[in-house]
DNA sequence: GCAATAGTGTCTTTCAGACACTATATC
DNA sequence: GATATAGTGTCTGAAAGACACTATTGC
């Protein structure tokens, strides 16, 4: 029962009566590479857990709201701005964190390929590592992260139920949502939003049904350019334009 | 800026290094009544907000899961137990409480009528009003919640914003999760689930294919028995059957 | 022309909405 | 028998899956 923060020990409604628990923000950053959903992890220096990879993540300061503390999380530790976040749920059990009670807001942001090789950079203790969830079965919901060897990685905290439960959220999200969209750069093929699509759900789409639903979203606006580098028939270069509902308050 | 809580001001990566915002949890106490939306409203003693409805909640203990703060809030304000609760969002804009930074965990949880008109019992606190949120256009996704003379009622902090999304939530869960039998008695007619669907989506359903839908499920289960007490056909009635994947972890 | 993928036309299947019909309880 | 709602049969239309076909690029 860790009590080093202790104050008075009173009952009521006020909130310095109690001990309080401390609140951190996780995050799980998540991109395509190869067909394959893969997650940003680094490598802890610190007790508890040292040397394990985790979520990157930090305490909540006084005057910082939620996203502004996900937001710093992610400038400080993978120099990262202006990208896609979203919250995903909040983990409180009481032994989650063996050093005192520990609360943690969890958020899940999703960027291009390119922008989280730009973000790991040279760094030793960032890496991004392939990520796959079952759905169903007896690894049902639970995420497995493979590191370089193939072998699989054991995550710091609760931090592989943190990233199981993203990958399902963004399952549930792909078809109602363009959340699929801020896994590709600024313009992108059909194909490599199928791929992004199929990556995801860990299941193989068909072409001319998925360029219907798509298409007749009419969120897409083709940019009359078409991809370069290929040996094939190039396709056509599609741009994401917002249907309008762009419902960002973005202050918690 | 509130500094009542002070410790030293250092940097670093332990939990004690700064001031610790609290936590709190807040409880949707959701049922439907005569095909309408209704939420558990408690009306404030104490500053900030007296006199205001609010919506139940009440601070983390330094030893208590998120969890097993909300079913105590539960159990000491509405002295209910055992019914469904599940995690919605957690709100943490630094000014949402003017007397110091609380970040509050905001759970929603679904009983029936009768259920909630016991909880309520002769209390002059505890109030269920109508809630209705609009799906677009002006009020697009903000609560409306008018008391017993049908004015509108304003609620204390942020609740109207918590109460918008838990109905949102509700509305997203409806199709794919069984959320919606939470809100009916053991056993229930079609018709009645039927009427349970129109009020959270606030539309009208189509009576064969919202029957065929709900029995292909494969959830429900004839009882065999029939209503009593209408001046027409008896429905049958029918309980809901948990279809084997039941995963509540409920630690947090 | 060959290889490889882009992109489309169309058939089938599935399922929701609509509507009308039959069934069965109370009075 | 009148009335009111329970419960069903069936038509239609929208949209996804399957499959085959045409189109266009580099070499």
């Amino acid at each position: 029962m860790p009590a080093k923060q202790s104050r008075k020990p009173l009952a009521g409604d006020d909130p310095s009566d109690y001990d309080q628990p401390s609140v951190t923000v996780d995050l799980v950053l998540l991109t395509v590479r190869e067909g394959q959903l893969h997650v940003l992890l680094i490598r802890r220096e610190a007790k508890p857990f040292a040397g394990r990879w985790a979520l990157p993540g930090g305490f909540v300061r006084i005057e910082e709201s939620l996203t502004a503390a996900v937001r710093r999380v992610l400038r400080e530790k993978a120099r990262l701005t202006g990208i896609f976040i979203e919250q995903l749920y909040t983990f409180g059990a009481v032994k989650r964190d063996p050093r005192t009670r520990v609360i943690t807001v969890a958020y899940y942001a999703l960027v291009s390929e390119g922008q989280l090789i730009r973000a790991i950079g040279q760094s030793a203790d960032l890496a991004r590592m392939p990520v796959h969830v079952a759905w169903q079965g007896e690894a049902g919901g639970q995420a497995e992260v493979r590191g370089p060897g193939g072998k699989p990685v054991r995550l710091a905290f609760d931090h592989k139920e943190i990233l199981g439960m993203a990958v399902k959220r963004l399952r549930g999200k792909l078809d109602y949502s363009p959340v699929g969209f801020e896994l590709l750069p600024e313009t992108f093929t059909l194909r490599q939003l199928q791929q992004v699509h199929e990556a995801i759900l860990d299941v193989k789409l068909n072409k001319p049904a998925f360029r219907r639903r798509m298409l007749d979203k009419g969120v897409l606006q083709a940019t009359g350019r078409r991809e370069t580098g290929v040996t094939y028939r190039p396709a056509e270069l599609y741009r994401f334009v917002d249907a309008a509902g762009s419902n960002n308050r973005e202050e918690n």
